[in-house]
DNA sequence: GTAATTGCAAACGGTTTGCGATCTC
DNA sequence: GAGATCGCAAACCGTTTGCAATTAC
């Protein structure tokens, strides 16, 4: 929620984290991100990774998740409404909500307008990744 | 979730912690916390105040509240499922949701148990908090 | 008595920032 | 050329931690 700038350009740098985001199946946090545009642009140094996902996420290019005492990750597909954390193993899966069902059901008539929403469940999975593979939305740690 | 000792003790610091959350209808942070415990006890440390309100967490005596980009804040309601965050002002306000209903809302065959939740809704609220007054959820800045 | 807890201070980890140099448009 | 962005390194800030001293049970 920072002041963009009148004019974004579209730098390689910039570029190659979209890119990036935008490939994983996973969701990558601004570390990991690092080490994979390092491999691309080798000077590349973490503020600008961290100033470009700012400016990204501004520009609703990309979406935070914000785990609970957990880095930052980011998400390119934006119509994922909520992220299922399996505590077991850390996955996390993405989960569509119908957003109007949800505001109905909040009860509070202090609310004028909801402009977004941020949703984290957190439980078990059932096919919880064994520790051999990794699965769609797993970190490696 | 850290290991609990096998007896944990009823310190003055942390009854007073405790007495502090229970008794603000805000949600303080660890450092707002430390602060008024600080005029009962002047000497209390700021890793006190952390570590007891990590226990008391782990007790289910309190609960964390995780917005995005602030500092932890801390709720002795624990019924409170759901949590309204006003822009403007960065208000917060209570709000219980039909955890059943909400599961119903989600369809993931990935998921085997749903333990907990966290659910944050951004937007404004309709009596908005003037610049004049302070009300019931909202951090002095 | 002994295990839990404290105060202190230093360290941590993720993120931000100020700077002069370098790009993009 | 002007403004946006870069790389670098130091600073930031909320939180955690190791340790010897103290306290609750």
């Amino acid at each position: 929620m920072n002041k963009l700038p009148q004019k974004t350009r579209l730098t390689q740098q910039r570029k190659t984290i979209l890119d990036i985001v935008k490939s994983t199946c996973y969701h990558p946090t601004a570390e990991q991100i690092f080490k994979l545009v390092k491999k691309q642009l080798p000077k590349i140094s973490v503020g600008t990774v961290y100033r470009n996902l700012d400016v990204l996420a501004d520009q609703k290019l990309i979406k935070r998740i914000d785990i609970p005492g957990e880095p930052t990750r980011f998400d390119a597909e934006l119509k994922n409404k909520a992220y299922f954390v399996c505590k077991n193993k850390g996955s996390i899966y993405d989960l569509k909500i119908d957003s109007e069902k949800l505001k109905s059901l909040v009860n509070c008539d202090c609310i004028d307008k909801i402009d977004d929403f941020h949703i984290l469940l957190f439980g078990t999975s059932k096919d919880c990744p064994s520790e051999k593979g990794l699965r769609k939305g797993q970190l490696k740690r």
